[in-house]
DNA sequence: TTTATTAATGTAGATTTCACACTTACATAA
DNA sequence: TTATGTAAGTGTGAAATCTACATTAATAAA
């Protein structure tokens, strides 16, 4: 017989989460230094491993609960890594999934507890295992989700400006975007409502502060649409 | 300790096949008939068990190997299904994988001997556990991936007409498309040979065969376009 | 009131997309 | 040989979208 269930291998299942915050830095993603061997001491994702009577997604929003305190968070499963030694303690199959996170939100102390830090993604450590791997997948995952849904509700604070915007789409795709084109196409999608306050942080003419209009949001996100930026 | 292998729980780990296959029915997957308990006798996908000494992608090319007799045929990994009593014997992880082959090159003497069988995707049996459910999502994932990538050398006959190559097409996005502006955005991609050879079968002008140019298509693959159809 | 700074705004040309219908080549039958 | 039927093959113009680009507006500080 050739799927007799007696004959399989059981492995450790594993959940890595790839959190992504946004704040006037930049794009960044949520580390920890690892307190358990191997390769304790060093730059690692958060992760976790699998419970008998939890499903992935689970998994992935209590870890994501436990090391930051966050309920709620909207996470996507990305990948499973599979290769043989990638965990040389013993044979460990990993789920990533990525999260999108306001970086104020966070329960700061939690985060020191666990020698959690904010690393930019282009300035972040090296990572035990195949974790860099995983965070360069995660980062086309988001590249792509940003030309079919809406994002930024995630990560930005409630009240933002154009330039906020801007700045974080310039994040994620890494490269510049025209300002007049970028709002105009942002508007074009009917998301955000603009208010009557300003910002005046930023400039002496101050600029117009916005919320995301959590309907039509929420709308957009049902049905992908193609934003050429 | 947060992380402890030991508090750990091993699982099962599945690999379960769509493997999409194309003629002039139109677009179809391969299923089998299971020959062991439970659900012994209704149809399903075709997978196996990961072996310890086995990464996902191989126990994804050996499953379809030992059904098809087929090697050297991509798959790409698509999700990971973790509901706890998805397999009501044991708790079982399931990692699906989607290729797509020619109907024509399989071993149809394995096929027979394993009771598979080939289903028009519109018409395909109810499945076990939720392989329905990786079928709807690698139609899904199929669908963008025309959007972005060259597909149809894996899927048509090495000489195909342009109605073919069109049918195709139709099949996997469900829609009707106008022959004019399609022929016109396959051949900007530059991937096709067109031949001086005609196939006499669909009418008696003859329509010119074409075949895949792998050099150009290759390049394609490696870098995404956007393919509005 | 002048100055300095960033925010806000519109357009024209280029490109792409889309809708649409007639002619051609050939086999078969008269 | 001629006529007929069938699917193949082919191009254009209008509409929509994309892109590049520069000036004016609002305000605080000097």
């Amino acid at each position: 017989m050739l799927n007799s269930y007696s004959s399989a291998d059981k492995v450790l299942l594993a959940v890595d989460c790839i959190i992504f915050g946004f704040d006037n830095e930049g794009l960044k993603i949520l580390l920890i230094q690892r307190d358990f061997e191997p390769e304790k001491g060093k730059w690692s994702l958060i992760g976790g491993f699998l419970k008998r009577d939890e499903v992935l997604d689970s998994a992935a929003t209590r870890i994501l609960n436990t090391y930051t305190g966050l309920n709620d968070i909207y996470m996507e499963q990305l990948y499973a890594y599979s290769e043989i030694d990638r965990d040389p303690v013993e044979r460990t199959i990993s789920v990533s999934y990525f999260a999108l996170i306001n970086i104020e939100n966070h329960n700061a102390e939690l985060i020191q507890n666990y020698h959690a830090e904010w690393f930019p993604i282009n300035d972040a450590p090296h990572l035990i295992f195949d974790h860099n791997e995983m965070v360069q997948n995660a980062i086309k995952r988001l590249r792509y989700k940003t030309s079919v849904k809406p994002i930024g509700f995630e990560l930005l604070p409630e009240k933002f400006t154009m330039r906020q915007l801007l700045e974080l789409y310039e994040a994620i795709l890494s490269k510049e975007l025209d300002k007049r084109n970028f709002i105009s196409k942002i508007n074009s999608l009917g998301i955000l409502n603009k208010l009557d306050e300003k910002d005046m942080q930023s400039s002496r003419k101050g600029s117009y502060l916005y919320t995301f209009n959590k309907e039509k949001y929420e709308e957009k996100l049902l049905n992908d649409f193609v934003l050429n930026l």
